[in-house]
DNA sequence: CGGGATCCATCGAGATACTG
DNA sequence: CAGTATCTCGATGGATCCCG
């Protein structure tokens, strides 16, 4: 944040709404009850569908297949069809999701220390 | 997040669950529709109940309460009444509250290439 | 195997009115 | 001014069944 602003806060209305945009879009994009874990799942390596709904204990099969569509459509997951028989579904994370991977620690480091503090309460 | 573990995937259901937590703690606390818009509004300057409710358009006093509290709860937010007549309430960062400006940094510098990519698709 | 379709419960949030 | 109390509704997500 530019704090060289903040004094006598000359944003306007239609400034800060800019400013927050692009935050919220990320916020966003890890919200939810199941896009973190899917995100890190495939962190670790890449998946198929069966797997994945294994892996993340409680998910359906409907909520995985919205979610990796979104995060597909988001370019963080690339969607690779096998023809095999039965047909195999990879998924991975595209270099651009992992650059997520870098913001997602930022997160976390604070929230390690947020829940030290919360706890210590 | 460590990398030197990705390869085969060792963690696991319960040590994921763990490494997702405090990422989901900020997430949550920077979620919802109001949290960033407050937040981002008590970063510039401290403000007071109307104040705050003018500023952020859109928002309701029951909404502002709602979340004023929440972040109190959690630290973030100083609450500091004043005995005049009416009774005026002034709202602050707390400087633990300020340090999560970083944080917002990073994940805004990341969602403003996001903004980029998508729109050139 | 990799999903889609449908119905239903829960919760975040808006609208409105009211209080100390 | 600084909130609280109800009522309501739409979105998110769960349960279940089905298909190529």
């Amino acid at each position: 944040m530019d704090t060289t602003k903040n004094i006598s806060n000359p944003y306007t209305v239609t400034e800060c709404k800019t400013f927050i945009l692009p935050v919220r879009d990320v916020i966003d994009l890890l919200g939810g009850k199941w896009r973190l874990p899917i995100i890190i799942a495939l962190s670790f390596k890449n998946h198929r569908f069966k797997e994945l709904e294994r892996q993340i204990e409680g998910i359906t099969p409907r909520m995985l297949s919205k979610v990796l569509k979104d995060l597909e459509i988001n370019g963080l997951v690339n969607r690779d069809v096998f023809k095999t028989t039965p047909i195999t579904v990879e998924y991975s994370l595209t270099d651009y999701g992992k650059s997520l991977d870098k913001v997602i620690e930022t997160v976390r480091e604070w929230g390690l220390t947020h829940r030290q503090k919360i706890i210590n309460k």
